[in-house]
DNA sequence: TTGTCATCTGAACGCTCGTTCGAATGCCTC
DNA sequence: GAGGCATTCGAACGAGCGTTCAGATGACAA
């Protein structure tokens, strides 16, 4: 099948621009740059691609897809709120680490796409934080009302998952399943010994 | 004095560029759009700074500095280690709120930079980590053992921290002082019921 | 008035960019 | 061998880029 063998250079194009682009930034890099790293000639890679924006959407899109695939199945008949919170984080997490450079133009490169590009990734963005407080939701349900603002926690936690692209090596010490559970952890309880009560908090008397 | 007046210029000129930056991004902002920006012409940019690159060094160098100085003030004579990480994160969160455009630019144009400029600002950032690895040092000799990797730990609230320029608005509903509250009981605390015991968290049991 | 110096500018330079186009190549079918 | 189609490419185009330069402007000193 032709069909097929094109599909599978498309994406060994769309792999290799993701690399350059995670490395170099996607408005530093040219086309040139692309066609030298994915070996295929400058106006080659427009029988692939219409344009050099439609390459990030397609890196950006394709990657949130799988990102938000491997959530609901990881989700699937999980009933408790902490255990589907749990597999939330660990999904988004493993993910990452397995496509760190994908996830990281992803993550900061979302402001280089433009018109619809933009507006279609935008919106599965959304869909992907109202998943999250939904589940922040059914937390709060069953262990009641939480010490935070909902929106403001689970942007706090994307925090921590998002900015990993700046120091995170999959291929280091600290493993990914640290990761989930140190952010998981630190989410839900806490950096020193868990039973910090709230008057052991600071800020409540000091200026 | 004339030199003062330059400075003051040239200060409005670091203003208008990190507003141009942090909306377009460094390398789609021209210096066609900066002259425009801050009322000074093309070349009349050149008076006042040797090239862009100097022009995004300065707006990440001197607002670095400014944090940096503004966390010094705020240890000051603290001893308590949750007091003085309180402080610390308060600082950082606070001085973001106040500067969002150039914070962004710090956040975001990390990788922008490059050969001298991008040393001297790495160097101030590893001191600046140093110093927050320090605090959680001296957390752990208070309050025993960490239950996560310090430096992983570390780079979680830099993550909660840094990652707010994509969503929080000073503006908005959700106050700095609320903001800073939440990140600091979220990093030592936790969102939900604060005694999350070990045997609760999950991953220890599923798969 | 003349000269000096900081401040500012219009116009241009050389370069790189994303994209296009006409043509070449290789492969399959008849 | 001929025709057709998917694939690939060298060369070029127009546009925009960061930067430079020779000179204008205006304030102040002599």
């Amino acid at each position: 099948m032709a069909h097929a063998a094109r599909d599978q250079k498309l994406d060994s194009l769309l792999s290799a621009a993701a690399k350059v682009f995670a490395h170099q930034g996607f408005h530093r890099t040219s086309m040139r740059d692309l066609a030298k790293a994915s070996g295929i000639s400058l106006a080659g890679l427009y029988y692939y691609v219409q344009s050099k924006d439609e390459l990030l959407y397609l890196i950006q899109s394709r990657n949130f897809d799988a990102v938000i695939a491997g959530m609901e199945s990881a989700l699937e008949g999980v009933a408790d709120p902490i255990e589907r919170l749990s597999r939330f984080i660990d999904n988004h997490l493993d993910y990452f680490a397995a496509h760190m450079a994908e996830m990281k133009v992803l993550s900061h490169e979302a402001e280089a796409l433009e018109g619809d590009y933009l507006e279609q990734v935008n919106e599965k963005k959304r869909a992907y934080v109202r998943s999250l407080m939904d589940i922040l939701a059914e937390v709060e349900k069953t262990h009641g009302p939480a010490h935070a603002n909902r929106r403001m926690a689970a942007y706090l936690l994307f925090g921590m998952m998002n900015w990993i692209y700046t120091w995170y090596d999959p291929l280091g010490d600290l493993g990914v399943e640290l990761l989930g559970q140190t952010v998981c952890r630190m989410f839900l309880g806490g950096y020193i010994g868990l039973p910090v009560s709230e008057a052991a908090l600071p800020r409540a008397g000091a200026g």
